[in-house]
DNA sequence: CGGGCTGTGTGACATATATCACCGTAATCC
DNA sequence: GGATTACGGTGATATATGTCACACAGCCCG
């Protein structure tokens, strides 16, 4: 990878800090669908991702999975960063939505770094931030919202992430919100009734201005 | 306060940081009930509990309490550890439940700590991992969970922390799990009829073996 | 003592969401 | 092109949870 492009990823970080990467790190390439991480996975190393759209979940038992939130580019998998030995496993699912190539780093560069390079540790504190209020926003839609309100979330969510013309199915929207699919597409009905969006088959466009 | 009892909290720090806190930072009395944090109050410091119980709550606009987890002596209020700049406020809000003993430390240490003791940054990895932890803990119970197991989780969460025999009342239940009163009175019963617990005026006792 | 709390118990009912059954239509595949 | 499958639409019904109404018991307090 060349330097200039990695600046315009991660435009915070020093650029010694950018050479180090450079050479310490490992690219792999995803194709869209592709696990990057499954649930009880040892977590072998800090990753980052350099393009495309990765998607989190929580698993339950029976295997359903539960949307959390985004990864884009620039970004780093917290949870990858939160592991102070070698041995601790994933607790989430991560896959990549789009063709994506993630940055591998070494686990022990974490800790190094952070003593190292000043703009490394303010890139781990807002993301660890970030990640957390995503969290917390995820609660307070399950917490304190009704279905609509929490589909409306959602659908922002992705708009917010891949413009205003969704590729998605009805399923996979249930799925993602632990729902079900006609409750989806009842919802979905409601809201194109107030011209909050335009529904066809496989796409969803939303059109609600402000 | 002296050295071995801080020892004592916290067991993997390294001595000389613990000088570190103790010459730097300042002691906080708090009684139980009060608050320690408010929704979008500015963060100033370093927070780490040093005895009591603290508990933390999300908060909806109409002021509604979710109970999300608690801190007890020995753990950092993770929130506190992840503000870049000195201007971020609080997306929680934490209160007292006991008679409580915080330490207040300045946030530029966070980062001149991080560099200078490695024992600093294997408890602020550790403290991120289980507090992401425990809101996917979370957020799993309400993502996909009915409220009788919902409970079951609430009660035993309780329990690890507080002893077998809690002192609350079936609205407090309630308001911490954003349910209503009633529900949870009938779900207690249910749980009573199956021997797991014994309800009386003000209190449960958690009886369940096993 | 009596009156007003606060906490609990419980029936009746309202509402949100899930589930079931079934259909039509668009896309896909031999 | 005809069969097959995936997706979306819609009514009927079931279930979980929330809400309302009210009763009762213990407790505090003037």
């Amino acid at each position: 990878m060349d330097i200039t492009a990695l600046q315009k990823i991660f435009p915070t970080l020093e650029e010694d800090l950018l050479h180090e990467m450079n050479e310490q790190g490992s690219l792999k390439q995803l194709k869209a669908g592709e696990t990057l991480l499954r649930v009880g996975q040892t977590i072998r190393s800090i990753m980052l991702i350099i393009e495309g759209l990765v998607k989190l979940y929580r698993e339950d038992e029976e295997g359903n999975e539960f949307f959390i939130y985004y990864l884009d580019a620039g970004q780093a998998c917290s949870l990858s960063m939160v592991c102070a030995t070698k041995h601790e496993t994933s607790e989430v699912l991560a896959k990549a939505m789009t063709n994506a190539t993630v940055l591998s780093l070494p686990l022990e560069l974490m800790e190094q770094w952070m003593s190292k390079y000043k703009s490394w540790y303010q890139f781990v504190i807002m993301s660890y931030r970030s990640r957390f209020d995503e969290l917390l926003k995820t609660i307070d839609a399950i917490a304190f919202s009704t279905m609509d309100e929490r589909l409306e979330f959602y659908l922002k969510r992705q708009v917010d992430k891949m413009g205003n013309t969704l590729k998605i199915t009805h399923s996979e929207i249930a799925a993602d919100l632990n729902s079900s699919r006609e409750v989806i597409t009842r919802l979905l009905k409601k809201m194109e009734a107030k011209h909050w969006l335009i529904t066809d088959r496989n796409s969803i466009e939303w059109i609600r201005k402000e």
